[in-house]
DNA sequence: CCGTCTTCTTAACAAATGTCAACCAACTGT
DNA sequence: ACAGTTGGTTGACATTTGTTAAGAAGACGG
């Protein structure tokens, strides 16, 4: 399995990391492989682990009254997890599907505790992610109360061009917040300014 | 200055805080009130404290073109914070002004720094504190992806009765992303059902 | 190479939500 | 007690967004 991009991510993040402590997480990794339209976790189970993505693109997604509602994309060198889930150990709300071939790094739940009682190194870099979460979802809680349709997708062009790239647009609608319809227009206008 | 409640709050957070570790901590408390209408942060400025509440309401809000826009309420017994802004140290992009008069309890970003780097029980608390927020503001963009206006509503009933309570209306319509009129008009038509 | 998915687009129409303006009730300070 | 302010409601109307249905373009497996 292929550690050095995770590696690089651990670094950046918590540069005082010795190479002891790399070691002593390094070895509770476990690699995961998944096929396009895979579940990594499915709404109502327990999140049990952390998925560094080496290679891949996944995405979170609710199921309401049969339709699929997307919360964001996650592509290499990031972690995705179903983090509510996973910190509280009760079932996800959200699925989480691979929607291209994935190749992931995964990290338990124990795992993670161990680590933490063990060296607050791990504190530190368990801190710093959340605190990248919280600033990541609430920037997200924001352009949706403050912008329109037309300027959050703009917003996804500008700062997640990955996502129009390689998601499908009825996925972005719903991310946005609107119709794969809606977001067909909102293109049309774009693409031919009055 | 009061300190029974914040002591409460960090002795949940974090039970294995030992006496030395409080003292270490309160002692870099500073004491602030605020009276309505008074602004705790002000977009631009970058937030060099997070202010444990007391007593009191506080908003955070968004001013777009010439309209207040609400993300969020919280009452006593609660941190607040552009936390962004104070994590990043960089210009917040959202105000924060007291609905009410406010007793706060704050600390400063180098003594919170301080803290991480003298004692690691303080770095656990930061990431429960962080993990804490992500799931908030998560739920809260699921819920503006997933529910309808009516249904948002009902939820601020059932999850922040507080805010139905003590908060002007036409902030909790721009809380959950529609206009104070359509609010009005859903409070009607839930008052009265067919 | 063919059919079948999947994805995207378009149009007509419907529903939801916003805008504007007026009015009312409650509260506030003098 | 009064005038001013704030917050809430209502109605008519405009705009935005969703719905439904149909069709087109490209991807993909057999």
């Amino acid at each position: 399995m292929n550690l050095i991009q995770i590696k690089t991510y651990y670094q950046k993040l918590i540069p005082t990391m010795q190479q002891a402590d790399w070691e002593a997480l390094s070895s509770r990794f476990n690699y995961r492989q998944l096929k396009k339209g895979e579940f990594l976790t499915r709404q109502g189970e327990i999140t049990r682990t952390v998925s560094f993505i080496n290679k891949g693109l996944l995405r979170m997604c609710y199921l309401i009254e049969g339709k699929e509602i997307c919360t964001g994309f996650v592509c290499e060198n990031e972690y995705i997890s179903s983090y509510a889930s996973f910190l509280t150990q009760t079932p996800s709300a959200e699925n989480i599907d691979a929607l291209e071939e994935c190749e992931l790094v995964n990290l338990s739940y124990e795992d993670m505790q161990q680590l933490y009682k063990t060296n607050p190194v791990f504190e530190t870099f368990g801190r710093r992610i959340a605190e990248y979460l919280f600033i990541m979802v609430s920037s997200q809680t924001t352009r949706l109360l403050t912008l329109t349709p037309e300027e959050r997708y703009q917003s996804v062009i500008e700062y997640q061009p990955f996502v129009i790239q390689r998601v499908p647009q009825y996925m972005i609608a719903s991310y946005i917040g609107i119709t794969p319809e809606h977001l067909s227009r909102i293109r049309k206008k774009i693409s031919s300014p009055v």
